[in-house]
DNA sequence: TATGAATGAGTCTTCATTCAT
DNA sequence: AATGAATGAAGACTCATTCAT
């Protein structure tokens, strides 16, 4: 994360104290994200987030150089967990590219209902204007890996001929990826009547469609 | 899916004295838009759209109460302009439901290559947060407006045979929209290289897969 | 008045047009009086005042040159037709002072019902900290012409025997006007339940002890 | 009818640094009464009362959740110490109920002289008009439990025949207070020139006047 | 480590006043 | 004589951040 990058963020000093240094700064994290998503970054008082980790205003700063620095350091964090268990999930199937894929939206649509998984994202989206180095970093981080992932899984899948040769590997993670993306903010952020409660028979729909198209077979 | 690209996005040069009245509060709401999109909500200062609409910061509330009720009277706006374009759109193409998803999806390409399309959609993005009732808006008055139109094109190409009987109009829909509102994203938000910069290559890929879907016909 | 004492009051530049300026400005004053003694002088609004009054705000303007000036002109108004109607009334009485006093006094109780009545005075209190000048004039103008022709009252029924030679007239006199005066603030400033509904009554009690005192007679 | 004189008025010198937090907001209410007297409610700075009182603006709503919560507060604090006065005052002389009226008398005028004692009731009247609910609360436990104290001390009077039996205990009071009032408002609003300095002598001639009648006896 | 107290630097909002018409 | 439009200056209130303890 490019953590220096922006001009108004300054370097942590190394501190030397740091001793619960290992329990507070999550829990003060995990407030933040809750205040950062309800109310934007800019709205978020510092001193909601400090309530809500039982803290004290004041007490925050030892750990963290400044607002922008939490909100940096709440990401860096979240992205640490799932960039990881985005690649095991994409390394795991590459035996059966289709049956992997099916698995992966499976499991993501079992996650997008639950409206807290979209925080972090939404959260990106919300300040990508003001931090344009936050939203690069998650997209380098996570989307693109993801995306990395999924492309080597369709090539895979051609490769072994359970997707056709000419089909561009982009547009197929695109075409993977994209519905359910639109699913989970019109869900979560637009509050529109989901079809996620019922998440095995939307991947069900949605992959009767990616795999054998629209269009009625000869 | 967006949006009627407003030609007077970026603020005219603010001129010497007074022009007409009917003129300003449009003139405020672009400059609201820019501010809004540039900073987010609660980071924009209202002596800088004053400025860019060239105007004192006092004379604002003379079109507007409150800063909030600019905000409001932004979506509103914007949302005014779409919500007939896609009917329209939409309405256009029963005769040939493909060909008509075909071409829509061809200009949504070619707009969405402008980054000032996405505007809105960011902003109610990233307030919706703290003004669900803007989202929900949003959805109703344009996000699920596109849908119905989309939908009823769908069920158009079910009647006449060019879609499959049993497909799910609504999957399909998510299908068709997804990839096209992730490459956007994509582009505009994460920043990522784009495929946006060659619409007709991008649509064809997707058609193809949409229509054809990813296995080998047999 | 004082007009231009008061630093920050420029004195108005005689006007050249002053055309209809002998209806607008009295209305103009009513509509003041009323905004100035329900809000406060500060709180007031000069576009409220031009509402109540039908005009447009700046057309205040061209009759007074700012808002201060707009509170001395109405003071100096409402003292104009107080002052008189006091001397007249005290003059008119030299004949019998004694009962002359008490119609003064019954006259009084019966307009300091009306709630109207009190409004000047109780402007001039609320303003007196900031414009000193203006409490000033107002003592000058108006009550210490009324206490002197009160004075005057009194030492007339000093010389013709109906009061006590013996009794110090200022002090006659505020035992004359303090009690009503104490009634009408109780009434009209801190809204207690008032014996003012049934002037006559008070009246004939004031005078009672007035007249006779607390103590028995021998 | 007035107030304990707070010996804190005039604000002390601003101490360079923090002091015990107990004592601020009785040092910030010293400073508003002053503030608030001198320029009245609405025109006076949150700011001048801030210095004066050797806070920073922001330390006040530390303390206060807005400017009209100060104004309450102020009132309630000052008429807390009021109250009990006066109602130890009025107990103290049941055993002979004219000596302790002059007795009050007295003290008052005493008091009176000293511009700051009418400082709050003063200020009561000048916002009586935006917050109606002070007045009354001003009426009710200040004015209304003098007033009760002194009624009570004028029965006493009547049942051990000092006064007359046949007088109007409401009228009795209002001649007692109303011209002590007066006095005060004439001086210290009106800036009129003062009895108050001979305060022994208003007194005497009041209570001649008072008790004799301004008719010569028989 | 932790915090209560404090503040400087803003930001929205209001309003008396001006001016072109 | 009148006003719709505009603004400069000011004021209440907020909040990230600091500091003495």
């Amino acid at each position: 994360m490019p953590s220096a990058s922006s001009p108004k963020l300054r370097a942590r000093p190394a501190p030397k104290w740091r001793r619960r240094a290992e329990a507070r700064p999550e829990e003060i994290l995990d407030a933040a994200l809750a205040e950062f998503t309800a109310r934007g970054f800019e709205a978020a008082r510092m001193e909601d987030i400090a309530k809500a980790a039982g803290l004290s205003k004041a007490a925050i700063y030892l750990y963290f150089p400044s607002k922008a620095a939490v909100l940096e350091a709440l990401i860096e964090a979240k992205v640490g967990t799932l960039a990881q268990q985005m690649e095991t999930l994409a390394l795991a199937g590459h035996a059966d590219p289709l049956t992997a894929m099916r698995m992966i939206a499976t499991m993501a649509a079992h996650r997008l209902a639950e409206s807290s998984i979209l925080a972090v994202p939404r959260l990106v989206i919300s300040i990508s204007g003001r931090f344009p180095e936050i939203a690069e970093y998650y997209r380098t981080q996570v989307v693109e890996k993801a995306r990395g992932a999924l492309e080597a899984l369709i090539d895979a899948g051609k490769a072994c001929g359970g997707i056709r040769a000419e089909i561009d590997t982009k547009a197929a993670a695109r075409a993977f990826i994209g519905p359910i993306l639109f699913e989970a903010l019109w869900t979560h952020v637009l509050q529109g009547e989901t079809a996620l409660n019922d998440p095995q028979k939307l991947i069900q729909q949605q992959f009767d469609i990616l795999l054998n198209g629209l269009e009625p077979r000869a």
